[in-house]
DNA sequence: AGCAACTGCTTGGTATACTTAGCGCAGGTG
DNA sequence: CACCTGCGCTAAGTATACCAAGCAGTTGCT
C-alpha cells in the first residue's frame, strides 16, 4: 500500500476498468504483453517511461498525469515560474555559455531584490 | 543524429557541460554510475524515467523538459527554440515590468552579437 | 622525469523490465 | 454434458538498463 509502484498500478487498473477494457484489450492497445500489464497493475514491476506513455495514450489520458502518479514529476515545484526562465535560457541554442551565465546572474539578482 | 535516444543524450551532455560538471560529478549527483551516464549521453542506452528525473534534478532543470526531449511528452513545449526565453520572462510573476524590460534588452543584445 | 589526480571510456557482470507459452476458472453456446 | 471464448495469472525465458573494476589520455605539480 505504501509502495508508490503499487499506487501507480492501482491507478492504471482503475482507469482501465473505468474505460471498460479488459487487461488483454488494453495490453494490445498499449503494445505490451498482457501478463506484463497484469504485473504492472499489481505493483510487481514499474513500467518504463515509454510504456507508461503508451498506456496513457491508449487510455486517452495525459502522459503528465501518469508521470505524476508514478511520482516522477513531484520535483521542483518550489520554483514554478522561475524554473521556466532558467530552463528556457539554458535551452536556448543561440546563447554561448558565458552569455547564459550572465543572464542567469542578472535574473537571479532581480529575484533577490524582491 | 537520427536516433531519438542519441538526441536525448546530446541534450544531457550539453546541459552537463553548460553547468561545468564532469561526467563523474553529475553521475554522483544523479546517483548513477559514471560509465552508465557516459553511455546514456552517447545514445547507447535510454535511461529509465527515474534516472531521467534524477538527472534533471541534479541539473536544476524541470523533469518535463527532459521528458519532452526524450520524446515522452508529445504534447506541449517540446520546442526549445528562442521564443521560449522571452515567453518565460514575461510570465514570471516575480519580476517587475522594469526588470523584465532589462532582461529582454540583455537577452536580445546577446542574440544580436553572434 | 615521474607521480597524483583528474578526464571519458571499455569490459563483464547483475538486476529488472518485458515476452511467449500455458494454466485454471467463469460464463455462454450446441 | 462437451465445447468454446473470454478473463486474469504463473512460470520460464530473453532483452536491456544499470553497476563495479579498471584502462588510456591529459594536466599539473615537485
Amino acid at each position: 500500500k505504501e509502495d508508490p509502484a503499487s499506487k501507480l498500478g492501482e491507478f492504471i487498473r482503475i482507469q482501465r476498468e473505468l474505460a471498460n477494457l479488459s487487461l488483454r484489450q488494453l495490453s494490445e492497445m498499449a503494445k505490451v504483453s498482457n501478463p506484463y500489464l497484469s504485473q504492472v497493475e499489481r505493483g510487481i514491476y514499474k513500467p518504463s517511461a515509454e510504456v507508461l506513455k503508451q498506456i496513457a495514450n491508449a487510455l486517452h489520458l495525459s502522459a503528465e498525469s501518469f508521470f505524476a502518479q508514478a511520482g516522477l514529476l513531484d520535483e521542483d515545484v518550489a520554483n514554478p515560474a522561475g524554473g521556466q526562465v532558467e530552463a528556457a535560457i539554458k535551452l536556448d541554442p543561440r546563447l554561448t555559455p558565458e552569455q547564459k551565465e550572465t543572464l542567469m546572474r542578472v535574473y537571479r539578482g532581480f529575484l533577490g531584490d524582491r
